[in-house]
DNA sequence: TTCTCAACTTAGGATTGGCGGA
DNA sequence: TCCGCCAATCCTAAGTTGAGAA
């Protein structure tokens, strides 16, 4: 490992040797385990020469693909070869073949008609299927369109929009414009000068000649008595009763059950955004030149369709059209549409629990580990690059450096100016971002960066180099101005591409999936402590993960309770303390009473009492638990990693090694998301 | 070689709804 | 049963990547 790794697992692990230190102190023993055991693990797998697996019959939609699966299962069961641990361990990549095959679990063969409701179909195991090879996403694919945002409503006539003091009656059109400002005039955002003059200047064009010719000047539009409606609105809907929310909730999923799914290659597949995006005004993030801007509402005739050519095509809303249907089995999208702000295309895909994302997840995955096989050789190089003739040359084993070392930089495209906030990556570095230390506390060679990256989330951190990467800094910072590239020769293109020659498939953001899954592979070896109870292991994941997070500068507001929230849990604690005090005095005193007794009695009330304590100091330990990981998480989201950055066969490796149910570390979504995971990992798989 | 665009992943904030405690 | 809180879910913006046009 390099000194650079070194280093910054140095400062993971001192960081959280700090917290390790910090919990020892309730730390407690005597936690009952839970009992419920992961029912997963009891697939057996068949010979991977065994083709009968593939996908290859022409779909004929509609046909239950459910009834034909469970036939193939039946039919093969008996023959069922182990080759699990070579699958999982020696690592037979996604792209090929082994094509075990799927069992029912413990579960759905011994509960087998319990529940009414019919239980869900056995759940398709697609990573125990062929892939395709060939770019081709899909062979059969079926689905009834986008659900559009609903058409607007008028306001009731009483509630009136002033200008200049005097009420005045909008047009429709630009009425649904006011009334989207006006929904968000709580916001500061519609305090600031540029979402203003962006929001007045799209309000103008939806304006009558009339409506143009009289308001000339926001600050005369008074659309508070809109702003009110909406709150009335939004308490009233609170307010409904039961059996109002129950008919919404019922017709929400009528649509979910309608359009939230898609017939793709004989499975039927959850569809992650079926609705079209409604109309309102556009927020950027950070200080983004478009804010405020008018984001229009989309119509069918903007609308295109991509389905298989044997599929029921979806309807347009009777009276439209579609702007095209096309069937590209090259892509993964149902339905796309062109965004009016950036002009970028929008598409509707499929859930994370699908065959098609779940594959690509796995795969990135396989490609992270494959750089880790070839992580030495790479460092090995750039080191020899720092000291190249060629500029261009050392300016990439730099940015090499950068991403495999201080893996929260993301590669970092140009960006056209005056489109979006002004943020950075990797690449696109300005010499205004970095400070050079040549000493800073007691360190040598010191980089500090301080800059805006994605959703202009400020990156900062100060860091030791080696004294080589130090002086190609001091280099490619000369005669240079302040706004001007650090890295003048170098873009994500001709990194990637350079990338791509060390190893297949390497890109800039494998070093972020690579850096995570590692740190947090080695950070749980590090943190679990076999003789903790399960809450302290999940606290253990949970540092695990935020080292990943603070690596990958994951940051989030601190949440707006979050001061209040946190007093309400130390006034719990402390309401515990007392309890667990009052407790102890009166264990002292039984003590004493049975001391001089001696009976049977007062034996017993001791031991009680003694009991007693037990539980409380139990639960006084949860709650600081709690207590520190809240604080530790104020500002940092372990989210964004847990679902992106790490490999989930990490996390079910620990679950089962250290008899964690995985539902402590997963939710359901997350279950579902990463079921190939949890369905393939054993307890010693390694990343 | 550079530019543009399509396709897809990654991201934080807003909203919702379910659950535990009063 | 009601209410407040928080986790889950929704939403959609903002990245990365690579292909193909200019």
């Amino acid at each position: 490992v390099s000194g650079l790794l070194m280093f910054l697992s140095c400062f993971l692990l001192s960081d959280s040797h700090k917290h390790k230190d910090k919990y020892k102190e309730h730390k407690h023993k005597d936690y009952k385990r839970d009992k419920e055991k992961s029912k997963h693990g009891n697939s057996d797998y068949k010979d991977p020469s065994d083709k009968k697996y593939k996908d290859k019959e022409k779909m004929k939609h509609k046909d239950g693909s459910t009834e034909k699966n469970k036939d193939k299962h039946k039919e093969k069961r008996k023959e069922d070869k182990v080759i699990k641990k070579e699958k999982e361990n020696g690592f037979v990549s996604p792209l090929h073949d082994i094509k075990p095959k799927k069992t029912k679990t413990q579960k759905e063969v011994t509960d087998g008609k319990k529940k009414a409701k019919k239980e869900p179909e056995e759940k398709w195991k697609w990573w125990e299927e062929e892939r395709y090879t060939d770019g081709v996403k899909w062979k059969f694919l079926e689905h009834k369109g986008p659900v559009f945002a609903p058409p607007y409503e008028p306001l009731p006539s009483r509630v009136k929009f002033y200008y200049d003091g005097k009420p005045m009656r909008l047009s429709p059109e630009a009425e649904e414009v006011a009334t989207f400002f006006a929904k968000m005039l709580d916001h500061e955002y519609t305090t600031k000068d540029i979402f203003r003059k962006n929001f007045f200047k799209d309000w103008r064009k939806e304006m009558t000649a009339e409506e143009k010719a009289t308001i000339t000047d926001l600050k005369k539009c008074n659309f508070t008595e809109m702003s009110e409606y909406f709150k009335a609105q939004s308490e009233a809907r609170k307010a409904m009763s039961k059996e109002e929310k129950q008919k919404i909730k019922e017709e929400n999923e009528r649509l979910l059950q309608k359009y939230g799914y898609c017939i793709m290659d004989n499975h039927k597949e959850r569809i992650a955004n079926f609705r079209i995006e409604p109309p309102g005004l556009f927020r950027g993030r950070g200080d983004h030149p478009k804010m405020g801007m008018l984001k229009r509402r989309i119509r069918p005739e903007d609308i295109i369709i991509n389905c298989s050519k044997d599929s029921k095509c979806p309807e347009p809303p009777p009276g439209t059209k579609w702007k095209e249907v096309r069937h590209d089995n090259k892509v993964t999208w149902l339905v796309s549409w062109t965004e009016n702000i950036q002009g970028s295309i929008k598409y509707i895909m499929l859930n994370p629990s699908s065959r098609i994302k779940g594959e690509k997840d796995w795969q990135k995955y396989e490609t992270a580990r494959r750089l880790k096989k070839c992580v030495d050789r790479i460092r090995a190089q750039y080191r020899e690059d720092w000291k190249s003739k060629e500029m261009r040359v050392r300016q990439r084993a730099v940015t090499d450096s950068f991403l495999l070392t201080l893996l929260a930089l993301r590669a970092g495209n140009e960006k056209e100016e005056g489109e979006t906030a002004d943020t950075v990556g990797c690449c696109s570095l300005r010499v205004e971002h970095i400070n050079l230390y040549p000493e800073n506390e007691g360190q040598e060679y010191v980089v500090e960066f301080d800059f805006l990256g994605k959703d202009s989330i400020r990156y900062y951190n100060k860091v030791p180099v080696e004294k080589r990467v130090f002086k190609n800094l001091q280099l490619f910072m000369e005669n240079k101005e302040p706004d001007d590239d650090l890295f003048d020769r170098l873009n994500t293109s001709i990194l990637n591409k350079h990338l791509q020659e060390l190893m297949d498939g390497l890109t800039a953001k494998v070093f972020r999936t690579y850096n995570a899954s590692i740190t947090l592979q080695q950070q749980l070896k590090e943190l679990t402590t076999a003789d903790e109870n399960i809450p302290a292991k999940i606290l253990s994941y949970n540092r695990a993960n935020r080292a990943v997070a603070i690596l990958c500068n994951h940051q989030r507001a601190p949440p707006k309770t979050f001061e209040k929230s946190m007093q309400n849990l130390q006034a719990k604690i402390d309401a515990k303390k007392d309890q667990l005090s009052d407790a102890k005095r009166e264990l002292k005193s039984a003590k004493a009473d049975a001391k001089v007794r001696k009976d049977e009695k007062t034996k017993k009330a001791v031991e009680n009492k003694r009991k007693a304590v037990q539980r409380i100091e139990e639960q006084l330990m949860k709650l600081e638990v709690q207590a520190t990981d809240r604080e530790e998480n104020k500002q940092i989201a372990l989210g964004t990693s847990k679902l992106n950055y790490l490999d989930p066969r990490i996390s079910v490796a620990w679950c089962k090694k250290w008899g964690i149910p995985v539902e402590k570390i997963y939710n359901k979504t997350q279950r579902e998301k990463f079921a190939w995971a949890i369905d393939m990992a054993d307890e010693d798989y390694e990343f």
